[in-house]
DNA sequence: AAGTGGTCTAGACCACCGA
DNA sequence: CGGTGGTCTAGACCACTTG
């Protein structure tokens, strides 16, 4: 049964539910709450942080939906994992992004860079016209030097105004927030397939051998579709973690 | 700018902005709601309501999460999808409950059924001693008569007091919950493999074709494992779909 | 400038749990 | 029974977007 120490900052730009899901997750990575640990009652939270009830609670929901903590009527509120062993995958990021931050040395070949009509896939996807000029872009994703994905993706071409120099220092998530556009919203699909010749080639694998391979179409916040993707991850260098919540 | 008619019930058990979100999600998949279309504002669907704001941003705030809706500051809510076609996986249900709603038909053979010791990596999962007895089993799932996943599950024996039978006839999920079992969370990994001979012969499937292969651990609502499982499904029958929303 | 969602408060009552 | 989280209200102020 443990408050944690826990500093707000009134002053500062992000809310303060934010800062109160961060430090109690910091503290559970920490080891402050270990699992099995529980929290105070949010009563008792709210008092002690000088926060109103309803802000402790929005913090604690975040944690939930994460599956770090679990809470339960008449019981109380109980850590059930920690952020550490369970690598958040599954989350609207993208690839570099996540290999950056696990410091895993990301690397990009631009192996197609240029405008296509649109296929009848795409164009549903996007939903566009059969035969509309789209960007059309395939990369090869290394991390460590190793290959690790083959990436084919397509965009509204005005969406993306670079060259393909830039694509390859920085991912296209990130390119495409610098252009303004927020992406919010994502419909995925994970499969499998065996691996063609040339994408064996390509991802240092046997043809035949089992990748993992996602398509997902982006929406911004207007509600428009942004971006569609076709992936195909090395089954044997490459998993998705995540975590389910019953609601 | 649309108010659909909502009716709610201060009677009923189940809570209002559960009651709301339900009756929005109607109204997306009947067509009341088209995609791009936007809602009124917050301020005015509560008073038409006669719910306080916080109450619909609640129910707001679950279609948002599951990705029909999408929000922003200053402009208003549209619609981005429906639940229709995007099919929910990827919520913590069962493939049993999965397909019997999808009409799939379910079938369940029963290959194996007893206590075990645990290995270190269901000791792992499980939070228990290697070698503890611990209740395995082993299942093949078919829908429409066509095989489709080999499930192997392992829990602790004193959760799961039936015969096999009933388990070939339910689905472990609804048993377990039968049993007073509340499933919260579960942390879940997707990967792919390449099916070996034995795997080959059950689902009916080539030997190295690729398998979906998912392992994933269960909490209850004390945070306790409940069940660890290690799936694979064939991956030219099978695939997972599922939202991402940016937070 | 007007309108929107985002945040936050200070209460209240209830349903459920465990001792 | 006391304690817990679950729900709900009626406000308030703010940040952001768009015209």
């Amino acid at each position: 049964m443990s408050t944690v120490q826990v500093q707000v900052d009134r002053n500062s730009r992000t809310p303060l539910h934010v800062q109160l899901a961060q430090q109690l997750e910091a503290a559970i990575q920490g080891g402050e709450l270990p699992v099995g640990s529980r929290l105070s009652n949010e009563v008792d939270l709210a008092e002690a942080y000088g926060l109103s009830r309803p802000t402790v609670r929005q913090a604690i929901a975040r944690l939930v939906d994460q599956g770090l903590l679990v809470r339960k009527r008449g019981v109380g509120t109980q850590v059930v994992g920690n952020s550490g062993q369970v690598r958040r995958s599954l989350e609207l990021t993208s690839l570099y992004d996540d290999l950056a931050a696990a410091h895993r040395k990301p690397e990009t070949e631009i192996l197609r860079f240029g405008i296509s009509p649109a296929t009848a896939e795409v164009a549903t996807a996007l939903q566009c016209e059969l035969g509309d000029r789209v960007l059309r872009l395939e990369r090869l994703r290394r991390a460590d030097g190793e290959p690790l994905a083959l990436m084919r993706n397509w965009l509204p071409p005005e969406l993306l105004e670079t060259d393909p120099n830039t694509l390859a220092e920085r991912g296209l998530y990130q390119l495409l927030r610098a252009e303004g556009v927020r992406l919010k919203v994502a419909h995925q699909t994970i499969s499998a397939i065996p691996a063609t010749l040339e994408q064996a080639r390509l991802l240092s694998e046997e043809p035949g051998s089992p990748l993992l391979a996602t398509t997902r179409i982006t929406y911004d916040d207007h509600g428009q579709p942004v971006e569609y993707g076709a992936h195909l991850y090395r089954a044997s260098r490459y998993s998705f973690e995540h975590t389910l919540v019953h609601r």
